[in-house]
DNA sequence: CTTTCTTTGTGAAATGAATCACAATGTGAA
DNA sequence: TTCACATTGTGATTCATTTCACAAAGAAAG
């Protein structure tokens, strides 16, 4: 009837609890909301029709991304861009303040584990795409599949993701293994010098302070999706009768 | 100089403003977290192993998801879900119990629309799955691709959609198209009598109140996750010196 | 030049979610 | 039977995020 945890002899009755992806942001470091939210601004903005006008107003940008006007004041707020109370923000210069803010100046290396039906799909959706996050190299166990080049990406056998790793200065991981195999191979990126996670193996990964992790949980949000199908006001159930 | 939206005649000030997928909860609905958590409950305490005790305490729960002890009971009083404060929690009771509240009695179905890369990994996943939530339909324009059968499920034309989604009764849509047509392929759904939305194009689906949008946003999630990983506690910052 | 707009930037307030903390519970050991 | 103790259930509290609401700014019209 013991429990694993001995209520921790000399700590504060509950854990300390990790809430998000990791541990608490240090100061000057945006929230998650704020960089998602950044995050979606600028695709929105860059991928507008080319006659637009080069300004946009808090309101009509809202509007872009099912946001609210007052809600994107306050994130570009964050980021201490502003614009002019008579013609709003200057889409050029905002794309540009929200790259400072979320790119690495130097580039950033992503590297894929798993190249099977997902892996495969998620590798062509990112060779389209900007030379400041790229998926540089994939990994799999299937020797069917190593050595050869999907997607412009080379496709390594898992033994060398430590060295390959290293050697690009990878900083991110993008899980599509089997959920037996995740929390293995995260920690094999970990130790290689992976700091962030994006995982969409069915299984939350554990691992320590200093890393970060994102659950792409697609069962969950399949759920979810069902559940407010269902329950949205005035929706009479999809129960029999 | 005049906005788009000239200050709503005689509304409020600024638009009452969607905050998630759809408009406020009606009572007794719970919230978009309580749902997801609920989800990755069920999925942790039904993957486990065979030999495994038929209880769990609160805090077992919580390692197992990543959560904390007292947010698991939190969660399991929402559903009105009880323990023994000696032996935790009855595994096979807390499973039925979370179906209770996610599951339709009845099943619910689902529709995919768009059979590229990613719709045919999804398709392949979700066949494997319970029958409460399945995949039952896929559409298409590409007629190298319709009136085929993918992974079990029947891929039609785009023009029958509406057909089959009324006389299957799906409420749910997942969008795999590209961006340019994912809103109007959500109209077409939405017309059709889909509720609840699970969009993967990188555009935000602008639907009346009474639908529910989930934005499975993976660049913005990767977005994220690089930025993370340069601005862990610690982290030097993947920059230039 | 002045008036009339609409919009920005931002403290203050409101809402929402997670955490704390502890009385109540009931089991197993003595 | 009684004691000791770890856990549940939950009101109260803290923390985070969103929304409100308004002063300040500046363009256009008269
Ligand atoms: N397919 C989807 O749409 C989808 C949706 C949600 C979640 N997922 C999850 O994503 C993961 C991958 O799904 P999938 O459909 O692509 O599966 P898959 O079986 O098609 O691909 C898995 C790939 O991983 C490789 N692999 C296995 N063990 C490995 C290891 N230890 N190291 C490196 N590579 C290894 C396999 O060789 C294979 O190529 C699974 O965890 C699945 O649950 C998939
Ligand atoms: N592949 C990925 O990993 C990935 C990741 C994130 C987001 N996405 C997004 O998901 C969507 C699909 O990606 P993909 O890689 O599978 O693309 P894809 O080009 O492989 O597949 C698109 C499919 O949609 C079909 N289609 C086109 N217009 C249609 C319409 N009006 N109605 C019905 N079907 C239509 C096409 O025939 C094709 O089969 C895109 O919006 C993409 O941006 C994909």
């Amino acid at each position: 009837m013991k429990p694993k945890q001995p209520t921790d002899l000399m700590a504060p009755p509950e854990r300390p609890a990790p809430v998000a992806g990791a541990a608490g942001r240090a100061p000057g470091v945006l929230s998650e909301k704020h960089v998602a939210r950044l995050s979606v601004y600028r695709r929105l903005l860059q991928d507008r029709p080319a006659g637009a006008p080069p300004e946009i107003y808090s309101h009509d940008l809202a509007a872009l991304s099912r946001s609210t006007a007052a809600q994107v004041r306050r994130d570009l707020m964050t980021i201490g861009f502003t614009g002019s109370p008579a013609r709003g923000y200057r889409i050029d210069q905002l794309i540009e303040a929200i790259g400072r803010t979320l790119d690495a100046p130097a580039g950033q290396g992503a590297a894929l584990c798993g190249v099977g039906n997902l892996g495969r799909a998620l590798l062509d959706y990112f060779t389209i795409w900007r030379p400041q996050l790229r998926i540089v190299a994939a990994f799999d166990t299937d020797t069917a599949k190593t050595g050869r080049v999907i997607h412009r990406c080379r496709v390594y056998p898992l033994a060398e993701l430590e060295a390959v790793v290293r050697a690009q200065g990878i900083s991110v991981g993008v899980i599509t293994v089997p959920a037996a195999s995740a929390q293995r191979v995260a920690e094999m990126m970990l130790a290689a010098g992976v700091r962030g996670f994006l995982n969409f193996a069915p299984t939350p990964l554990h691992l320590p302070d200093g890393a970060y992790v994102e659950e792409m949980d697609i069962t969950t949000s399949m759920e979810t999706v069902a559940y407010f199908a269902r329950h949205l006001p005035g929706a009479a159930a999809t129960e029999k009768p």
